[in-house]
DNA sequence: CAGTGGTCTAGACCACTGG
DNA sequence: CAGTGGTCTAGACCACTGT
């Protein structure tokens, strides 16, 4: 379960967290964590990659590692989850439950969830709320396998989050694909949200999959503009940004 | 310079995009790729981490390594430069001078650039063109020392890449934060961007540090709703992404 | 100059996958 | 079951930093 470089990198993580190391000062160097710890230097280094993958410290040959600042990083599943990035910003979520069909996928959604022709999918639109106020429209395709499951669960949970419902019921979101424009309120949009059409969306479209890469749902969520922004560090040595020449379709 | 890891991660990227290694294809196994450069399986480990972290490739214990795609990920360097992602997409960029002052910062700028009190910045507005197509609106704050350069370069360029130029006069840019959220054109920007006012436009705020994470510029980016979109791949185990509660102002 | 991080080697044991 | 990736050790040499 807990491998010694995760816990070594949790104990620097917690350290910048509280001030033990603060940001612009400099980490104990890898030998000396190695012989405090009783490990080889090798793992001390693991535990350095994972921190500097968050953007928490950055280093440079000749020097001890610089600490950038405290963790402004949201773990994978805050972001997957509007439930659990609602609790992480201290809010309460909401739902609204508009719809759930099951039907015949359009093109896109086809092509997007790698479909065999003849499958079906579920689809899922919700509003979403942030301690009562509507921020997000939320409208998802679930292949067939986890749709079945958001039948069950979303009927009957209310405002609870069907993520965390899938994952106890061994559904592994592994990697997502988000892609993030500005779009102009739509008709249903405008109405949904209580906004006046025309309004500024900020629209993410976002493609999860499982651990071997297939594909789990696609969604295209639709937040206040002034609601939400995302934020990506990068650098010269580690990036995951792209920016691409339009939005999706 | 070039080092064994960084070799070996370029032969998989090729073999990747040249069709050796479809999508959905399985790579070689660490000992097979070991022994065949002959290479400790750490040094081979390295380089798949790099083909990991630009989400190329996945992994689970017991099976060889899954290609997940082709290389869609830009380079810190695309990313970061208007003028690169315009040739990387195969647009012409252009670009239109607005104003260059040399000026007070305002409250906001003296935070974002970390200035001590007295300091003064370059401020830099232009229009940034695809193809002719006015697509984004610039404004960018640079730190005395390089705002000075800027000067100069901005002054003569007339389409040339600021970015470029500074990096041959040796700057580094190594970290960047980038702010993605939807906001309203104002009038400034409807006027700049061709666009009736209320239009929806993605607005990019970008901090961008040297390798010592000392600020070097703070930009806010506003491009055409349609003509741009920002990708993040993000997993379990590694991620960059955060979605905060609001616009940072 | 001593200290540091970057790279690399050559082993080891384990948990997991798939036939 | 053999093969694979995940973790960890214990060394080594180098380039770079800061004094």
């Amino acid at each position: 379960m807990s491998t010694l470089y995760r816990r070594l990198a949790d104990e620097l993580r917690a350290g910048i967290a509280n001030g033990t190391y603060p940001p612009g000062s400099r980490l104990p160097s890898e030998s000396e964590l190695a012989e405090r710890h009783g490990a080889a230097r090798g793992t001390v280094r693991q535990a350095f990659t994972v921190l500097a993958a968050d953007g928490l410290i950055s280093s440079r040959k000749g020097t001890r590692r610089l600490v950038l600042g405290p963790a402004l990083r949201q773990s994978f599943s805050q972001l997957h989850s509007f439930s659990r990035w609602a609790a992480s910003i201290g809010e309460t979520p909401g739902v609204r439950m508009v719809e759930l069909v099951r039907r015949e996928p359009t093109d896109l959604e086809a092509e997007r969830l790698e479909l065999s022709p003849g499958t079906r999918i579920y689809h899922l639109t919700r509003v979403r709320l942030l301690s009562g106020r509507p921020v997000m429209v939320e409208r998802t395709a679930y292949v067939e396998r986890i749709g079945a499951l958001v039948g069950g669960i979303a009927a009957d949970a209310g405002d609870e989050s069907v993520t965390a419902r899938l994952e106890e019921l061994g559904v592994v979101f592994a990697h997502a694909e988000h892609t993030v424009s500005a779009i102009t309120a739509e008709a249903e949009d405008a109405r949904l949200l209580g906004v006046r059409p025309h309004s500024a969306l900020l629209r993410e479209l976002r493609r999860t999959t499982d651990p071997d890469n297939r594909p789990l749902e696609w969604s295209d969520d639709r937040y206040l503009g002034d609601a939400v922004a995302f934020t990506v560090h990068n650098s010269v040595r580690a990036s995951t940004l792209i920016r691409s020449s339009a939005p999706s379709r």
